[in-house]
DNA sequence: TGGCCATTTCAAATAAATATAAACCATTCG
DNA sequence: CGAATGGTTTATATTTATTTGAAATGGCCA
């Protein structure tokens, strides 16, 4: 995997040089070196924006959850039913969700019933989508 | 919002019932029960698989390096001028990338040229484009 | 009112992710 | 070879996320 590969300096600051592979230089001049290429870049609080849906999805259970309502809005000892869990354990989930914004409830008498925020919906039925599950339509694969 | 609500037994068994709100019973009962809507979930080892890849991109700095990647390859020196962060940090960034198969890295000399492998690159352009900016033309927003 | 049910909240215990420094490995070059 | 450079790994400490179980809340109905 080894290779023999020279180096170019690029300015990183006016009096500080980064010594990198020609090849990587190359590229790096070609889009406005390191400054062109940090200007592409999104703002940091994006990447922070981003996170928080990221981390929301980032268990298996919430996972399911949202893929459930997707298919349709259900009341929390519906989910719990098919999610097998202990009730707070569901309701430090759901709340998670919720804070994410992907999900939201509405009191029904006794019943709190949970559903996919609109926006949600479609972004969570695209990510299944790519793994092949659809999950609105009668045959989900 | 609270509201009065009637409710219905649901088969859950053959022997244990679930009482819920009619409204979410008669969604319930037109997609097959709660026997239908689990049908048609996909499988767990699917949300594990999911949880992975989320996981790895809950992490602002991942993210950025992600954006960063997709723009162009670049050796882990220059990632380090743009994120500024300690060498080791960086590098336990970049393994969990790694291991989610989200980069790659080859050795070139003494230097590791990372980049995004090529089923990634489409994934994070369509979601940083969901948040209006384009990684991979001229004007990033 | 009193009791029941669904759900949330709280606090304590555990597990997982991240930070930091130091040791390590591979490659290049003299 | 041996030193320098680029990068990774490991060990340990710290922070953050998750689990658990018990108690609290709030709506509903008799």
């Amino acid at each position: 995997m080894a290779r023999q590969v020279s180096r170019s300096r690029i300015p990183r600051t006016e009096f500080d040089y980064l010594l990198i592979p020609d090849e990587v230089a190359d590229s790096l001049c070609s889009c406005g070196g390191l400054e062109g290429l940090v200007e592409k870049l999104p703002p940091d609080d994006l990447f922070e924006q981003m996170q928080g849906r990221y981390q929301a999805c980032a268990d298996p259970v919430r996972l399911k959850i949202l893929a459930l309502l997707t298919i349709q809005p259900l009341c929390v000892c519906v989910i719990k039913t098919i999610v097998k869990m202990a009730d707070s354990k569901l309701s430090y989930h759901l709340t998670i969700l919720k804070k994410a914004g992907l999900i939201e409830g509405m009191q029904q008498g006794n019943y709190i019933i949970y559903q996919i925020t609109p926006d949600t919906r479609t972004y969570v039925e695209e990510e299944f989508r790519k793994y092949g599950y659809n999950l609105s339509r009668k045959r989900g694969r």
